[in-house]
Formats: C-alpha cells, structure tokens, sequence
DNA sequence: CTTAATGCAAAGGCTTTGCAGAGAC
DNA sequence: GTCTCTGCAAAGCCTTTGCATTAAG
C-alpha cells in the first residue's frame, strides 16, 4: 500500500520567458535599496539571477545558479538573502511544494499551475480572473495576499 | 537584519465545528472500506479522530490526539496512514504552512483563510465563490483541484 | 502460512542558527 | 572601531524508509 513519494518537484525553468532582461548590478543595486535592503555582492548577485531569469526557484536552485561558475555566495547566504527578500517584499514565497519552498521574483498579480506530477509551476496572469464571492476578513484582519493554485496532472507520460 | 522564523503555527482547532459529530468505529470502517482501505485498528482510530472534529491537522496533532489516553499509534503509522488517507481521496493534503503539511477532513468544496502569524486555518465555504477568467489547461492536462488561500494578517495581537 | 500492517529507530532533505571571521564606513 | 554581513558547520524539524514484529484470514 506504499504511499507515493513526495513529488520530484524538479523546478527551475531554464528557459528565460519572453520578458527576460539582463538586469545589471546598478538596476538591481537600486532595486534592493528602494526595499530598505543593503545591496551587498551576494544580495546583487542572487537577486541579479533571480530578476534575469524570472522563474521559480527553490533555495537549492538559486544556490546553484549563484555558483554556477566558481563558488560566490554560501547555502546559508542564499537562505538568509531569499528570506530577506520574501520579508521585504521584493520577491514572494510560494508554498505550493510539500518538500520545498519556492521563490518568485514575479511581483504582479499572478497565479499558478502546479503539476503535481513534475512540480513545475506556470504562471497565470491575473488580469483575466476575477474572484468573487469571497466572505469579508475576520474583522480587524488585514489582506496579505490571495494564492490561487490550480493543480493538475499530465496523463500518460512516458515511463523512461 | 534578522529574518522572521517561519510561522509559529500552533494548529488544531480544538473546538468542533456545530456540524461536529462523534462517528462510530463502523461508521468510519464503511468510509474507508468505501475508498479502498482496509480499515484496522489503527486507521479506524485516525479516521475517527480526524471526522469527528472536522478542524485541520498536521501529522503532530493527529499523533498527539490518536494517543492522548495510551500510546495506541505510532507516529510512523500516522504519517503512512495520513498520506493513505489523502492519496485515497478521502481526506485533502493541505500545503500553506511552510513548515508542515496539514490535513483536512473536509472534502466539501471550499478554501481557505491562513492567518500568517498564527498559522491558523479558517474555511471559506466555495459555494458562493466564484472563479472566472482561468485560462484553459495545457493539452492533456487533467485538473486535480484549485486550492484559493487568503493570507492575512491580524494587527496588534499584544505582545505577552 | 501467507500477506498486509505496524512500529521503532535510523536516515534524509530542507531550513535555520551559532559563532567566528571578513567587510564596510 | 563598530556594526553588518557572510560562511561554515552543527543543529533542528518534518517526513520517509528499512526491517523485524505482529496481526489477520
């Protein structure tokens, strides 16, 4: 009766999408001040990569993308400096993997596909979706956010 | 510059619902006959545990409520049991806490508001909802469900 | 007797933390 | 010189797994 493990969740969109752009040191630098966050190497490093790229990244992804050439930034820098990010708002946390937390350098109203087979996750815009219906927040509560995540599953995949 | 810990997420929702209701072991043994499971000792007591409260659990909180008189399950069997459960349908895996999975019995359509200095689930009943605008699944994908979560914040909860 | 389920303890994976060393002003 | 940041290694937490034991028919 085993239960299934734990999705692969194998993540990282390599591809850059249509909107990508090499985002220099200065325009990233500019960014992390106008969060109030400090732009030192690692931080421009890190968040260079994520803005460059604008996928979804786990911490281990971003690790990897950092050193990719020679070592430049620590697993315990990347966790901090993803942190630091999330809690400013420059990026968002995406819990939608039961294993890992994901990171998305994509600040606009957005939701998601998630295949629970692969654990990719696709965008999708919200301007088209509307929510209604939705009861008001429990009083004195104050909206952080809403995540809408469409689960799905592509049959048939081959097994090799 | 310290980063936030990851949500306290104290959990379970001792109160029972008004729809609370104490099911027997054979009610609970026709449920997961029904979906598949072989329906022992051990699983006949998580199932009763879980249905007759109706809150959201994680795998802690079930272990902890399953052995509060004597020690009756192990805490490997709740994880098997749980991940059964909602692999069979007939509970719902619930990924908004980044730090633990929680389950919930509620199989009626619905969402979710997430408290996220509390960790606190609270259900949005989905009837009233309505979601409008998604674009379609990629060919061949099959949809497993939509999980909507509201995160929230509750201003000025005093400090001791 | 054979198959399935349980439980313990160990292993595993992701994330955080303590603390020393390096860097910035 | 002081304050901040980084990085290593260790610790922590949640979850899974291996395997021997027990239960079920």
């Amino acid at each position: 009766m085993q239960r299934a493990p734990f999705n692969a969740a194998v993540s990282m969109d390599v591809t850059p999408p249509m909107d990508a752009k090499t985002y220099t040191h200065d325009e990233v630098g500019a960014m992390l001040r106008d969060h109030g966050i400090n732009p030192t190497a690692q931080r421009v490093e890190i968040a260079r990569e994520l803005f460059s790229r604008k996928g979804h990244f786990s911490a281990e992804d971003v690790f990897s993308l950092v050193n990719n050439e020679q070592a430049q930034v620590s697993k315990a820098t990347v966790y901090n400096t993803l942190g630091l990010f999330a809690e400013r708002g420059l990026i968002r946390q995406l819990i939608v993997d039961p294993t890992k937390v994901f990171y998305d350098p994509n600040m606009t109203p957005h939701y998601h596909f998630y295949d629970v087979v692969t654990g990719k996750l696709t965008d999708i815009n919200a301007e088209a979706v509307r929510i209604t219906g939705l009861p008001p927040l429990p009083a004195g509560a104050q909206m952080e956010g809403v995540d809408v995540i469409v689960r799905m599953r592509r049959p048939n995949i081959e097994a090799g």
